[in-house]
RNA sequence: GGAGAAAUGGCAGAGUGGUCGAAUGCGGCAGUCUUGAAAACUGUUGAGGGUCACACCUCCGGGGGUUCGAAUCCCUCUUUCUCCGCCA
């Protein structure tokens, strides 16, 4: 969410900035500062007549503690009318600040200086390419072949037990996943991330924190609680847990940085995708994914940004994946993300980029719903940025892995990955 | 699942209807002393709204109520603790 002051100090900046999303913004941003207008005034109104009323209260009291309960009497006549006063303009408070905060609620990040103007995915800028991609024999096969060939993923049986989108991972390729995942945490710890385990349900309080709520309900799963009668949530990403960790936090600048990394599966209902996009890996209902989040000063925010892109590019290094960095262009760009790089994979028998990770600064977009501050060197109150990226995605790292791996003898298992499978080939 | 107790500022912890936004201690910050540090002493120190700045308003787990007036009384929800039961 945005700030009032800023929109209201900046109001050209954000008409100007958020075009880049194909977005005519000048009207939301009037209405904005209409309703925090109106808002303050009423306010002011309310505060004066409260301000009356406690005078009249506290020489209530004294009357009473003199005891002269005439007088007191009298003045308790005088209250009435400021109550019914004090009530409706309470009333009309409220009416505009939910008009003002639903108005906010729907206005996305201020895109970064760098983001490039664009409509889709086509546009994405893409900044980084590293790794050969493979010359695999004709008869490679792609993804959801192999899982079959050597049964380690059943999708079938997924459907089963739950529906399409819940893949069973089997012998080695449950092995595989459980490797990988242990080999990113260990990646992620060593260079200073702090794992946490978190609960992968969330309450609405913490979807509201990270944007996930209001107006995103669809992406995630709904569970009733029997216990407190307030909806449920599972996950979409840990980023949703960890994040709020630092919900309504008041952090020393010497807290700063925060670096975590958690592991977790991430529950997506994805509705309305079909063919290609949600074959095989390709897209799921549920899948894994290790994280990593950080909360920073907000001078240090994009050096942040940088040493998370450096650290998933050495990740992906290490496994000798071919992929690319996209710069995500205004109407790629994620409802709550200033700035995004994704990466992808190349998917050699499929012929195509697969995405794999997407790390993102949400400047104070995030921290001003969560209310997540720090006190400066200076001791004053500052809204602190939050990063997050995922370090990374799984099933579609092992989607690259299985294409890009593949022999006639069997999928080689990337070196770095041997020590945590304890096997080298799946045949 | 049953019975009881509790929820107050960064932390601990007083406060049961009227100068209480809240004693006191710890912690933090500033100063004195010191070559420097520690100790000691002195001062200062909750959050949000509002204002050029004051004034002023709101906040004592969340929501609602009683009252001229609520941290304090009532209702309700949530959470935590103790005891019993059950249990991976």
């Amino acid at each position: 969410m945005l700030q009032v002051p800023f929109i209201r100090e900046n109001k050209e900046l954000v008409i100007e900035r958020l075009a880049k999303r194909n977005m005519d913004a000048s009207q939301m941003i009037a209405n904005v500062i209409e309703l925090d207008e109106d808002r303050r005034s009423i306010q002011t109104q309310l505060d004066n007549t409260l301000a009356e009323s406690n005078t009249i209260s506290k020489e209530i009291g004294m009357l009473f503690k003199k005891g002269e309960v005439d007088q007191a009497n009298a003045l308790k006549a005088k209250t009435t009318d400021l109550k019914e006063a004090s009530k409706s303009l309470s009333e009309q408070l409220t009416t505009k600040t939910d008009a003002l905060n639903e108005l906010l609620y729907k206005i996305p990040n201020i895109p970064h200086e760098s983001v490039p103007s664009g409509n889709s995915e086509e546009e994405n800028e893409e900044v980084f390419r590293e790794g050969d991609i493979p010359e695999l024999n004709q008869d490679a096969l792609p993804h959801w072949e192999l899982t079959k060939k050597y049964d380690i993923i059943d999708f079938e049986l997924g459907s089963k037990i739950t529906g399409a989108g819940f893949p069973v991972y089997k012998g080695k390729g449950a092995r595989l996943q459980r490797a990988l995942i242990q080999y990113f945490l260990d990646r992620n710890s060593e260079v200073g991330y702090e794992e946490i385990i978190p609960p992968f349900l969330i309450n609405t309080d913490s979807g509201f924190g990270t944007g996930q709520l209001p107006d995103k309900e669809g992406q995630m799963y709904e569970i009733a609680n029997n216990v407190s009668n307030e909806t449920l949530y599972l996950i979409p990403t840990s980023e949703v847990p960890v994040t709020n960790i630092y919900r309504d936090a008041m952090l020393s600048d010497t807290q700063l940085p925060i670096k975590h990394t958690a592991y977790s599966p991430c529950f997506r209902r994805e509705a309305g995708s079909y063919g290609k996009d949600v074959r095989g890996l390709n897209r799921l209902h549920q899948f894994e994914k290790v994280e990593i989040v950080r909360v920073e000063k907000p001078e240090d925010s994009y050096q942040a940004l940088d040493e998370m892109v450096n650290h998933v590019k050495s990740i992906l290094k290490e496994l000798k994946l071919p992929y690319r960095i996209l710069r995500l262009c205004g109407g790629d760009l994620g409802f709550t993300s200033a700035l995004t790089y994704d990466f992808e994979v190349f998917s050699t028998a499929q012929d195509r980029w697969l995405e794999i990770s997407s790390v993102s600064n949400f400047e104070t977009f995030q921290a001003n719903r969560l209310k997540l501050r720090f006190k400066n060197s200076e001791g004053k109150k500052e809204l602190a940025h939050t990063l997050n990226g995922s370090a990374l995605a799984l099933p579609r790292v092992l989607a690259g892995i299985l294409e890009n791996y593949q022999t006639e003898k069997g999928i080689k298992v990337p070196e770095v990955l041997i020590p945590y499978t304890g096997f080298s080939i799946i045949d």
